[in-house]
RNA sequence: GCCGAUGUAGCUCAGUUGGUUAGAGCGAGCGUUUCAUACGCGCUAGGUCCGUGAUUCGAAUUCACGCAUCGGCACCA
């Protein structure tokens, strides 16, 4: 009997006040490309992404175009999810913080566990407010005592608000990082978090006054008069979708095993998630994540995305107007996996045509057409092999090394690359051994030799569409399909070389990569 | 200002603990094949490895300083 492996794998959940632009669409395929590899590697996973609706920028969106914060919420929580499923995300869960009903309840819980911890205490909160940003300014950040956006000097402002003691987690989490309990990747993030936190922590006020909230958000239990901070609220999502606290079911399945819970983040929200995200479960008395891995950002066609500043590339037009798999392609092997990149269109066309259709679509069509043609459309049987061939295996298994190497240390972008140096060498190998020649001699040696060939080629597209599934899914399975095989032959245990049946069914077929237009 | 990074061929990036002529993919040029989506394959193109200084027999790889870009520096996802 073997142990199941399990493992949450998350996005954060954005806010929703606004579309979503493509730096989601990111984050969205770098998670799903994580929890497909798991799959694959035999991984009882569940992948989780979600819609922070609590937010206030949301309530003062809605407020700017006179609708209901509910209903503006819900208009783009739907285009959140849309696009995930434009994208092929493959989620168990899709959350939404103010309308899902497992959510507010442990929300409360998760406060309660803190309070009881002795953690939660209310305290005096005294700051410059700007009424036109409509959130705390620092004294640095005025220019001649007044705002610089807004031109008008803040008010002091003085709130009672509850406190978390985050001061008191200080060691703990050091110890966490530091043992390696918790994985932040890239190193340089872990660093710089480590930074933070060994300068000394100060408790963090989790409330607001329902005022400052604009009666949006979660009640502070007890104190109607308070809204709950919304970082408290939306952090809380990766074990409510769980089902806590109901301490048995999904949560247990899922947070409380060694695999752990694994947040994809983009690196603007790091310190929520590698800070005061651990702190307050620890206070609860819960597992903190396991692992946190921080994406960059990225920019389209040079210019930054944001809500605010408006979609230059729109995702949901970018899924219209290209294959998906072609653009979860460029994101994946042409954006690193966490530092910034840049998306432009002519970029995708190019990995589209070169990559893609040049050099992994061409090899399934030029194999598919020898094997249909010379063998009756029959994977044959090789007899022996050559240098030639045992080259192209130890290709083959380098890359399933590499890939999985690559997906360990988040590093997409480089397994990306590994899938096609084997397409490079699958493609070598079929120039360099000529089946087309062979095909035409009429003695046997030859009718063998061919045999041989086809049977590695083939055998060399199985592991190539093993290789692509996280980040190429369904033409993934295209190719598996015209080899005659399932996904079940994709699994990363019969990644080994030589495992292709002999006799599977070969089809010819549409073109896999139709070209695109510059 | 402080802390942490990054700066390598037109573009995107690799370069382990310092060691022979600095690499890959894409793009470009040339050649070649025909099974294949005029695709593939081979060859070539030549980059002061941001700059300056230092350590060393020897540095893209160590140190110092400078320049440029980026992130963080606490409650604005």
């Amino acid at each position: 009997m073997t142990i199941q492996r399990t493992q949450h794998i998350t996005t954060a959940i954005p806010f929703v006040n606004a579309s979503p632009h493509i730096g989601h669409a990111l984050e969205l395929v770098i998670t799903d490309a994580l929890a497909r590899n798991a799959r694959q590697r035999g991984v009882d996973v569940r992948c989780q992404t979600g819609t922070d609706d609590n937010s206030l920028k949301n309530a003062l969106a809605a407020e700017q175009r006179g609708i209901p914060t509910a209903e503006l919420v819900r208009h783009h929580a739907d285009e959140f999810d849309a696009l995930g499923g434009a994208l092929g995300f493959a989620r168990d869960d899709f959350i939404r913080t103010s309308s899902d009903p497992r959510h507010a309840p442990a929300v409360l819980a998760l406060w309660r566990r803190c309070e009881r911890a002795g953690d939660i205490y209310r305290r005096t909160y005294e700051g410059l407010y700007c009424v036109g940003c409509e959130h705390f300014v620092t004294e640095d950040e005025l220019l001649d005592g007044r705002c610089p956006e807004h031109a008008r000097p803040p008010e002091h402002v003085s709130e009672e608000n509850y406190f978390f003691r985050l001061s008191r987690y200080q060691q703990p989490l050091l110890g966490l990082i530091d043992r390696g309990a918790m994985r932040i990747e890239p190193p340089e993030r872990r660093v710089e978090t480590r930074a933070f936190i060994a300068a000394g922590l100060r408790d963090l006020s989790i409330s607001r006054s329902r005022t400052r909230a604009r009666g949006w958000g979660i009640e502070v239990p007890g104190d109607p008069e308070q809204i709950i901070y919304v970082w408290f609220d939306a952090l809380t999502n990766y074990i409510s979708a769980l089902g806590w606290p109901d301490e048995e079911g999904d949560y247990r399945r899922y947070w409380c095993e060694p695999a752990g819970p694994t947040h994809v983040i983009g690196k603007g929200v790091l310190r929520f998630h590698a800070v005061y995200w651990p702190a307050i479960l620890l206070s609860a008395g819960l597992p903190p994540p396991r692992a946190i891995l921080s994406h960059g950002y990225v920019t389209a066609e040079g210019r930054k995305v944001g809500k605010s500043l408006g979609n230059a590339i729109d995702p949901a037009e970018l899924v219209r107007r290209y294959p998906v798999d072609s653009l979860r392609y460029f994101l994946l092997r042409h954006i690193h996996t966490t530092r910034d990149g840049d998306f432009a269109c002519e970029r995708l066309v190019r990995a589209h045509n070169s990559e893609l259709a040049d050099q992994l679509g061409n090899l399934l069509q030029r194999v598919t057409t020898l094997i249909v043609r010379h063998r009756g459309g029959r994977v044959p049987a090789p007899h022996g092999s050559t240098a030639a061939e045992d080259a192209l295996a130890e290709a083959a298994t380098s890359a399933v090394a590499e890939v999985a190497e690559g997906f360990d240390r988040f590093a997409l972008h480089e397994a990306a690359a590994a899938v096609f140096r084997l397409v490079a060498a699958a493609n070598r190998y079929a120039d360099s051994a000529e089946p087309w020649r062979l095909a035409k001699q009429p003695d046997e040696q030859s009718a063998t030799r061919l045999d041989t060939v086809l049977y590695h080629l083939a055998e060399a597209l199985r592991i190539v569409a093993g290789l692509a599934l996280p980040f190429t899914p369904g033409s993934a399975a295209r190719i598996a399909a015209r080899i005659g095989l399932d996904e079940a032959a994709l699994a990363w245990g019969a990644l080994r070389w030589g495992l292709l049946p002999t006799g599977s069914p070969v089809h010819g077929g549409e073109v896999l990569f139709p070209k695109l237009e510059a």
